[in-house]
DNA sequence: GCCAACGTTGGC
DNA sequence: GCCAACGTTGGC
């Protein structure tokens, strides 16, 4: 099928390292992980309506020193019921959460590529093009971000040097 | 439906 | 560890 929905779609997620990190993905088996733990609904409804397979996405690593993009993955399965709600002895335990009618969602993604150097708040700070960038705003907490092309590829284009 | 209290996030 | 900003909860 051809359409508007066929553009690209870039996102940026973001987890804590010294909770799971791009070093722990690319270790990961398939070097593939489930997204699991979102518990906000702004970020649930882009992992269940809007991340597609194929989607690329910013590793961001958040409460870090510095916090930074650390690099890509790729998105290889979009939105499913997040099991980890359903497990009491879960951290992220929500028994509101019911199997047949789930409140959370999540995906899965593949690491694409490390970063040699991560990219700080201190690099996109500033850069031309990156202003309205939503990790860059004031107080923005959101965890699953949507990135436009531009910015995608402005971010691709300063990692090398 | 308002809004104060509370819990969480995340940069610093 | 601090604390501002934000999201959620719950009394009314």
């Amino acid at each position: 099928m051809k359409g508007k929905d066929d553009s690209p779609r870039y996102w940026l997620l973001k987890s804590e390292p010294d909770v799971f990190s791009i070093e722990d993905l690319a270790k990961a088996k398939n070097k593939t992980t489930h997204w699991d733990g979102v518990r906000n609904y702004q970020a649930r409804n882009f992992l269940r309506d809007s991340i597609k397979k194929g989607d690329l996405v910013f590793f961001y690593h958040s409460n870090s020193e510095p916090s930074a993009i650390a690099g890509i993955a790729e998105v290889v399965k979009e939105g499913y019921p997040d099991f980890t709600a359903f497990d009491p002895d879960d951290p992220h335990f929500d028994p509101k959460s019911k199997k047949d009618q789930p409140t959370w969602y999540m995906v899965d993604i593949k690491h694409v590529e490390t970063f040699k150097k991560p990219l700080s708040l201190d690099d996109l700070r500033g850069v031309k093009g990156l202003e309205d960038m939503v990790l860059l705003q004031k107080g923005s907490r959101l965890s699953v971000q949507p990135v436009s092309p531009k910015e995608w590829a402005l971010i691709c284009g300063m990692k090398k040097k």
